[in-house]
DNA sequence: AAGTTCACG
DNA sequence: ACGTACGTGAACTTT
């Protein structure tokens, strides 16, 4: 047996790492030992996080106590896999894992174990820290990595074991990037931290769960987290279809398109359209007056200036007819936005496809401050929606359709329910357009169009917190008709203000945290207080999509679904019964909140391609 | 590392 | 007293 120790806390702590079957003889009894008294703690190490790439290796699964830890070697087979397997498939101790879904998937994936044996043994020392404060450090808070929290709550001396080590691959000629794979299996470090980690996982638990109960976070919504990352994680597993052949052919088209038009750049002197600075000058050259500054006082270039330039409307981008297109404006966001479009998604859904031809996001159920969700690898939440070129690419499976199923205007509901707003909650309740509604208040019958877009602009400006001068750029209409339709909106609807008020001075007496309905504790950034309202708003929408996901997952729908996109959810169905699901989705999704009715409405064109549901058929 | 831009809800 | 649009991921340039 190789052994190291090292000091934790004033402890002295022990790495074994099993050489013979005797050592796995050991780890076995110890083992069975330490199942009884309590939880194990778990941790793997592979060549890197590509879970799904075919040289993809688990390298090292480690178990643990607070005291004590076993550094498996799974990569060197046999007997070493045997024992790793019957501690999982057998013994099914209780399991402590710190962000579990990466372990689920990569057991999964690697050693056979589906992530429905292991998620009801698991409790995530990272979703239990993530109730506790949501921050990264570099906003204010402890962090939700292993390192941040064990420094935090256990030793601030403990080691940063992915840091240290990723400086060990360096000394050793390795990258980050190639240092996991290239690392030799017996090096001390790697085996010493691989140890640690489980053995700080395994003391975080009794301290985060100890400090749960201190804040008062329900044991509830710690189960709905848990059971929410098992959804997503299966989702992630499944991953989508991606049309190789028809992102190939795009990736060229995307080249010429983004080359054509920077050569076009060239010759008014932009030699790079990255380069905020070269557009400035040759604009400025050219005679244009760039008046709009960014936040530390450049000249802005952004699309919005770009396309007013080129006589183009922001969002069709057909000619205004306003005035003479500045073709260099013109050049600089076609080139822009075929390199982006090309870089960001096509590029990455072909190096992240698996042999089986799928792409499996990285999805993170709680990522966002509010609790959102987010996707990563390719960031499949943001892919543009304007054009169905990017999304033609992922399909449903073979003999399915895409199905995407909207919530209606859940955050203006949510809202409505939070702050008791009356009339709104009886014009949701009645099942009237809201926007058309509270133009009638604010305007009178005789509203118009123009009425309408300003108070959906003022019922945007209320959910994110934002002033007349926003709502009325974002609209378009003059300040003082957005002022005036603010104090309106203010009257009929009084409860939002009151909401606020409320909401703030709460927070305030709670060390700036807000609490929200689940239970969610939202810490506020002090110079940033009125963002409660969307702080809450958006936390208790989140949550409404978590409660559809475990209500689809309670149909047996979870193997259907794709991806979570805030307030839509993205499903393959088998075409043949593809309205009946698109039913079973809706009823998943439909709830009451505060009194408040959810809806959803599906969306299918009967077609595989995700593009089918934006534009024109394909 | 910071700043800018652009894609989404 | 006043007024503040919210939350992300990703690529790229500049420093």
């Amino acid at each position: 047996m190789k052994t190291y120790r090292h000091e934790i806390a004033g402890d002295v702590v022990t790495v074994n790492i099993p050489q013979t079957y005797e050592d796995l003889d050991s780890f076995r009894a110890w083992a069975e030992w330490a199942a009884a008294r309590g939880p194990i703690a778990l941790d793997t190490e592979t060549t890197g996080l590509d879970i799904y790439s075919e040289t993809f290796g688990l390298r090292t699964v480690q178990f643990g106590d607070a005291f004590t830890a076993w550094v498996i070697h799974w990569e060197r087979g046999g007997y070493f896999q045997e024992f790793a397997l019957w501690l999982l498939r057998k013994l099914r101790p209780r399991l402590l894992i710190h962000n579990a879904s990466y372990d689920w998937l990569v057991l999964n994936q690697r050693a056979g174990i589906p992530l429905e044996d292991l998620a009801p043994l698991t409790r995530d020392t990272k979703i239990m820290a993530t109730l506790i404060d949501p921050r990264q450090p570099q906003e204010g808070g402890i962090g939700t990595g292993l390192k941040p929290l064990s420094g935090h709550w256990i030793d601030p001396s403990a080691p940063d074991t992915q840091g240290d080590l990723t400086a060990e691959f360096r000394s050793l000629g390795l990258t980050k990037e190639t240092g996991w794979r290239g690392i030799g299996l017996d090096h001390p470090t790697y085996n010493l931290y691989a140890g640690l980690d489980v053995i700080l996982t395994a003391r975080l638990y009794p301290i985060l769960f100890a400090e749960l109960s201190r804040l008062g976070v329900r044991p509830m919504l710690l189960d709905y987290e848990h059971e929410i990352a098992r959804i997503c994680a299966t989702m992630q597993r499944t991953g989508m279809v991606l049309d190789s052949d028809y992102c190939r052919k795009m990736d060229t088209r995307l080249s010429e398109e983004s080359e054509r038009y920077a050569r076009k750049a060239r010759r008014y002197g932009v030699e790079n359209v990255n380069s905020t600075a070269q557009i400035a000058e040759a604009l400025t050259a050219m005679g244009e007056e760039l008046t709009e500054r960014t936040d530390s006082g450049n000249v802005k270039v952004d699309k919005s200036v770009l396309l007013a330039l080129a006589d183009l409307d922001l969002h069709s981008w057909e000619p205004l007819g306003t005035r003479s297109p500045n073709p260099l404006a013109d050049a600089v966001v076609r080139s822009k936005r075929a390199g982006k479009w090309r870089k960001a998604y096509v590029q990455t859904f072909l190096e992240t496809v698996d042999t089986m031809g799928r792409v499996h996001p990285m999805l993170n159920p709680l990522q966002a401050r509010t609790g959102r969700m987010s996707i990563t690898r390719p960031a499949l939440q943001t892919l543009p929606s304007s054009d169905q070129m990017v999304r033609r690419a992922l399909l449903a499976d073979e003999g399915h359709v895409m199905v995407s199923c909207d919530f209606d205007a859940v955050e203006m509901r949510v809202l409505a329910a939070l702050a008791d707003v009356k009339r709104m909650k009886s014009a949701i309740t009645d099942g009237m357009d809201l926007h058309d509604f509270t133009a009638s208040l604010v305007y009178g019958p005789g509203f118009t169009k123009q009425h309408r877009k300003i108070c959906k602009g003022v019922g945007f400006g209320k959910v994110y917190g934002g002033g007349a001068q926003t709502i009325s750029r974002q609209t378009g209409a003059g300040l003082r008709e957005v002022q005036g339709a603010i104090a309106t909106y203010d009257r009929v609807y009084p409860e939002i203000k009151r909401f606020a008020s409320r909401q703030e001075r709460i927070a305030r007496g709670n060390g700036l945290v807000t609490v929200t309905l689940t239970g969610r504790r939202l810490p506020l950034d002090r110079h940033r207080a009125y963002a409660v309202t969307n702080y809450q708003v958006q936390s208790a929408a989140r949550d409404v999509l978590g409660q559809a996901l475990i209500n689809m997952d309670e149909k047996g729908l979870t193997p259907l679904l794709r991806l979570p996109i805030h307030d839509e959810v993205l499903a393959s169905v088998p075409a043949r019964e593809a309205d009946d699901y698109a039913r079973e989705i809706e009823r998943c999704m439909t709830m009451t909140l505060g009194g408040v009715p959810i809806t959803a409405g599906a969306e299918t064109k009967h077609l595989r391609s995700w593009g089918s549901l934006y534009g024109a058929d394909y």
